[in-house]
DNA sequence: TATTGTTATACTCTATAACTATA
DNA sequence: TATAGTTATAGAGTATAACAATA
């Protein structure tokens, strides 16, 4: 449980930052795999891949999955394919390219995604009950900045390449 | 780069919160990883596994790296394993338990270890400038409210079981 | 030629459980 | 009996690269 101790012997304090988080990160994410598998028998991955579907009636194409779960385009292949042939989310043909297809998902799909989304979000409230509302929400501005500077210096990389 | 859409449709304040830690752990985690690939050919458990043993010098034995690394043994053995290949971590006997022993740096592997914290250090910093010391500070008290009350709760469930 | 998606492959990381040796 | 560590195994998760079909 001592992650913490990763840091060199100076320990700046972003180096302790960024020890802190992965270890709450992986605290929180263990137990989420964990509840995932026993009360669903499912992954993160594939909770993921729906919950990116929950909100567009109309799907995702594969590049637009993929760029979201930040994986490689073949391993979107897989999980689609296992979740198809589970009956959970199904391949529609997109009209005017026929290399693309939307993937959605199912009646059945989305009764059990809505399933798994309470359950998650009662995992995720317990797991942060501790804060209070300001707390919540001022992490989240700040983690926001960290986001939003990433995001940035990225392009910043792409551009200059 | 969109892994906040997975909340549910509610999207209360701990779901938003939840998605954009995650987000910015696999941003910043994804590229340690691939620097500790690219510059020193090697992985992040191997990292974090020297990252334990740095601050010892007697070492520390299989059941402490485990713990502290929070996987289950097999996993550090076989770790263990490759390192001491390397020339990087040996181990060593605990006088009084014939059973136990240390795994401690090598010469070597400190320093090479000294090295990869230091390049390890630079890209951390460089994730979090965008944040105050203020702001950095504020950060980590925040987490360590939320690591507090996980591990709380799991002592709790424990002694409940 | 470039793009969409698939296939094949290989590797790292992980948990589980059976095992050996020692306490 | 309990503990320290290993071995064996299976599966998740991932990236890479070669490939087919279409744009």
């Amino acid at each position: 449980m001592d992650l913490e101790a990763r840091g060199h012997s100076e320990h700046p304090e972003a180096l302790r930052l960024w020890l802190r988080l992965l270890t709450c990160t992986q605290l929180v994410e263990k137990q989420v795999r964990t509840q995932l598998r026993e009360q669903f028998d499912t992954t993160l991955p594939r909770f993921d891949l729906m919950a990116q579907l929950e909100r567009s009636v109309e799907g995702l194409k594969m590049n637009e999955l993929s760029r979201r779960m930040m994986v490689t385009g073949g391993n979107v292949t897989g999980i689609t394919d296992q979740l198809v042939t589970e009956g959970l989310v199904e391949r529609v043909d997109v009209e005017g390219d026929r290399r693309a297809y939307r993937v959605r998902l199912t009646p059945r799909g989305r009764k059990l995604f809505d399933e798994m989304a309470r359950q998650h979000e009662a995992w995720i409230v317990a797991a942060f009950e501790t804060l209070s509302p300001r707390e919540v929400e001022s992490l989240h501005k700040l983690l926001g900045k960290v986001k939003h500077h990433h995001t940035q210096r990225n392009e910043n990389k792409l551009e200059t390449a």
